[in-house]
DNA sequence: AATGTAATGTTATATCATAACGTTTTCAAA
DNA sequence: TTTGAAAACGTTATGATATAACATTACATT
């Protein structure tokens, strides 16, 4: 699965959330390439489903949005976490096996065995709480 | 917080959430609240918000859908976590001590001062994954 | 060249959620 | 008990997010 081409439509859509350190909506995005030519919700909304796919972006239930992924080298994970400051929009991608397993044994506690989670921590991040100096 | 008294509304939109174990929409909620007299989603979604407030229900962000709390005596939760059956929509709220003062470690660790975290495990439950005899 | 598959472009529509505004209800202070 | 502020309500309209459906194009395999 690495080493997959890209097309045309998800070169520019990966682009795009690469570019920002910050989430963007699909309509966003959308609007960010007009001037390459992308006119209609579908075309970003099929290369979004993609890039998931390959692990190269993720979702952020939370607020409807996307990121590119900031372990591209760490391989397929299979819990991926994200803190978010409410404030200033940065996200940190959080990959950490003893929490996937965790996790994991929280969900069998639960009866259910796990796919696919979604943990999303909001708060403030240090620059926007005034605990750096 | 604990004895708020309901208002009409919130108190119809509870109940059918009271009244069902699978997460529902806020249309579906509105569907079912016609005979009552609702008419617009406002309605509904203002109730939601309040109820989400007094901690009586909570929304899945992962499924844009909204589940009443299945803990109601244990006050308060900081975190709530939830395990949910992709096949059969079960779903059930999980509540931890430890595993909250997890999340907020790996939130501090990651530079950020946890508010509010969403966690949802998606999978099978034992029932659809056939793990019951 | 013929064929099949994936990607694309386009239109329309489904689904989820809130803005805005006027009216009614509630309820405590005067 | 009046009355006034706050909360809840009803209603219309619109914004925001996401997908269905279908015709067309690109491109690799034969
Ligand atoms: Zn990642
Ligand atoms: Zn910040
Ligand atoms: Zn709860
Ligand atoms: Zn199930």
């Amino acid at each position: 699965m690495s080493e997959t081409k890209l097309t045309k439509n998800q070169s520019l859509v990966l682009a795009v959330l690469e570019s920002h350190q910050s989430p963007l909506s699909a309509y966003s995005i959308l609007d960010q390439l007009t001037d390459a030519g992308l006119r209609a919700p579908p075309q970003v909304y099929r290369a979004l489903e993609k890039l998931i796919d390959y692990g190269l972006i993720h979702k952020l239930e939370s607020i409807n949005s996307y990121v590119a992924c900031q372990h591209r080298h760490c391989g397929s994970h299979q819990v991926t976490s994200f803190a978010i400051c409410d404030s200033c929009e940065h996200v940190s991608e959080i990959i950490n096996a003893q929490f996937d397993k965790t996790l994991h044994e929280l969900a069998e506690n639960a009866g259910l065995t796990p796919k696919h989670s979604t943990v999303e921590i909001h708060g403030l991040c240090n620059a926007c709480s005034g605990l750096e100096h």
